[in-house]
DNA sequence: AGCCCTGCTGCGAAAATTCGCAACAAATAG
DNA sequence: CTATTTGTTGCGAATTTTCGCAGCAGGGCT
């Protein structure tokens, strides 16, 4: 499951960046904490093998990395970030405003849309991830009764 | 445009929520503020008028009438959030994360789209407000320059 | 009127997030 | 090989947002 970051190490220093250990530290943590990590999950997993490694930094290279589409960030129901790696097959997500519960949605559903809304307002939606926001059939159901 | 909050007034109070000053008076300020109120700026234009009013009462006034499905919530390019008054037609947003800018989006080019994931997911995707985030034509552009 | 009950608010502390700056380190030029 | 440049980090402070709790206040009840 954790991909080979060797070929986005090579993206990054291609782009004149540089792949540091902190860097690498924070994206190996990405990649084993899995869905939705938050800026505080990644501080305590990173933390135990470097303890110096500021919060300051994990917020600024979890900013980098999703700038560089090597993250993407995901909107929670409170309205806090979290992030994912960004898989060459994107996904989308509903998020239920009730239980907070995530749904994944494939990304052929937002084919058409997205097409649509190019030819229309020219406008280019990010490929690599989309939330919305509603209610889930269980929160939909108990709070209809 | 300051729409009639008696209305709205009405509307909490038949809930069982009561009409305070301080939420008199946010509301009122989001309505004159206008696209998408920040939490600071709510609370610089209520300070004045009522100095007493603190940042908490802000935060909470603004979620409590987020939950009412009075105002809505809009996310930032930057991932912070904002508010707005929610209007009986709804309207969405779309973000451009290179200039920050905000486009308008009729209800409309969601109906169906909502539909699909209704009848696919049984998910029911909150008619009030959904943000894309992605590239507007003046960015896309001179990004190819 | 007086008494509960519950909702709301203010306050101050905590937590989360951002910022500025000085020090460091890697890449590059000379 | 040294000097310069530029990207990156750590630190601590500032800012933003949340939290807990004690106290106030409005509405219902008698």
């Amino acid at each position: 499951m954790p991909h080979n970051t060797t070929e986005i190490n090579q993206r990054l220093r291609k782009s004149g960046y540089r792949v540091t250990p902190q860097r690498q530290l924070i994206l190996d943590a990405v990649c084993q904490l899995g869905e939705h990590v938050t800026p505080e999950s990644v501080y305590d997993h990173v933390h135990r093998t470097a303890p110096t490694l500021s919060r300051a930094t994990v917020y600024r290279v979890l900013h980098f990395l999703t700038e560089q589409r090597i993250l993407t960030m995901v909107h929670m129901a409170d309205g806090r970030l979290a992030y994912e790696l960004a898989g060459p097959e994107p996904h989308h997500h509903l998020v239920c405003r009730t239980c907070d519960s995530l749904l994944e949605l494939p990304h052929s559903v937002l084919r058409s849309f997205r097409r649509a809304m190019d030819s229309q307002y020219d406008f280019e939606i990010d490929v690599s991830h989309v939330s919305f926001f509603g209610h889930c059939t269980d929160c939909r159901n108990s709070a209809g009764a």
